[in-house]
DNA sequence: TAAATAGTGTCTGTGAGACACTATGGC
DNA sequence: GCCATAGTGTCTCACAGACACTATTTA
């Protein structure tokens, strides 16, 4: 925090300038996959690879405002679709070579998305794609390592948080849940037993209204859930590695 | 991420600076308190209010370079000291009006020291002290908002990590150990199970050298142990809170 | 009928909490 | 002797993993 003691007061000029930015690891789920959404870059450094969407911070917002004005504008979801999304601040990076050009600051975000029929493509932005995150290549700047860090970090949470709802539709099947588990932590999961943990945690989970639906378009209809209210999950859902093997 | 679709290439100065700087809550454990390192302000604004230590990122250092810098000169400590301490960032706050003169985006780091004998006033820093928690009135800034994310973090780390070794010296007891815990946690801890589980936990603590010492003056000495390499701890040492009433 | 998914029940091992008990030091 | 801390043993309950079994749908 300002001032460091030696500052000569507050001239904003005196050090070369930072610039600040936001960097955005968005995911889906779809067929069985942990989806990244990607831009393709159209200028140097970097041109023609893909990068993690993202954007300046603009001198009256915040970071986190910022993210999800990027965030709307480069899915082309509506503002009310995004403004009810959970966007979470994952780390700063701020590495002084990061960006050749000048010096770059960027506060990364974490968002989860449930797989959309609409074709996301409304804002100017330029190309965008959900690309599985096996099929990532090399990313431009620091990117591979955010995006490292931003499935380590939804991983973990999966354990004590209800999140994964967020990748589900607003009315799911439990088969879908424990499908969305596999995807993201990428091992298979006892159906019975995800089945009995799920309910016996309070505020996971709520029944929802409507008919049962078929999960894979076969075998007997399941039962409707909708996220629960609770921020943290009594008792966790460990993932299997969590135990000493 | 830099560019900004529309961004008229790369001029630094197309936006008004922004400052970066970090800020350190830094932690010990004194007299069975959470005691947090404090620094009094000389300048407007919040002239004479006590704030968490910290400054500006210089141009050629990262934000986590910048912080072992200010930690190093806060509290006196040798480099090489400063160098091996854990130093974790916590996160990035960037609401547009938490510094009244200009613009500052924040990155917080949380840091965990054992209890100093060394009197720490060493550097050319202004007046710093070690204040219980409990005692902080408001601070600068939104500093009462970093300090308060800053326990959250500790207190949940310490369910899966070893963090809490670094509160003691690097030869401590069982008893010191779980004073730690208990100090951090606000709960008493059952000292049979609390020891059966740390000793159960491969990598936590490893047996030291030396003559048992007495924790708190009186009764048997205890064994002494020594911070174990384990970065997360399996099975984790939850939280009697965690657990549903 | 077979295949696929949903849902229920049960056994067993492990670990957490509670707590009684013993051991070793200073006074 | 008393007191304070260290260290051990044991009982019980809850939960996780494994897995057998039934139920309901489509093809």
């Amino acid at each position: 925090m300002p001032p460091a003691p030696e500052a000569a007061a507050y001239d904003p000029y005196a050090f070369p300038p930072f610039a600040v930015t936001v960097d955005l690891a968005v995911f889906t789920v779809r067929d069985a996959q942990l989806n990244v959404l990607l831009v393709e870059r159209g200028e140097d450094p970097y041109r023609g690879d893909w990068a993690l969407p993202g954007g300046f911070v603009r001198p009256g917002e915040s970071a986190g405002q910022a993210a999800r004005r990027e965030l709307a504008e480069e899915t082309g979801l509506s503002h009310g679709t995004v403004h009810g999304l959970h966007l979470e601040q994952l780390r700063t990076y701020s590495e002084p070579d990061r960006d050749p050009r000048m010096r770059v600051v960027s506060v990364a975000y974490t968002a989860l998305l449930p797989d959309l029929p609409e074709p996301r493509g409304g804002g100017d932005a330029a190309v965008a794609r959900w690309t599985p995150r096996a099929d990532t290549g090399p990313l431009a700047f620091d990117h591979d390592r955010i995006l490292a860090d931003a499935v380590d970090r939804i991983r973990a949470k999966f354990e004590y948080t209800g999140l994964a709802t967020s990748f589900c539709p607003a009315a799911f099947t439990l088969g879908e849940l424990q499908q969305v588990y596999e995807t993201v932590w990428g091992v298979p999961l006892d159906r019975p037993n995800f089945r009995r943990k799920v309910l016996a945690t309070p505020g996971f989970v709520e029944p929802a209204e409507g008919p049962p639906r078929r999960t894979g378009g076969r075998g007997k209809p399941a039962a409707l859930y909708r996220a629960g209210t609770a921020a943290a999950l009594h008792p966790p859902l460990l993932r299997p590695e969590g135990r000493q093997p």
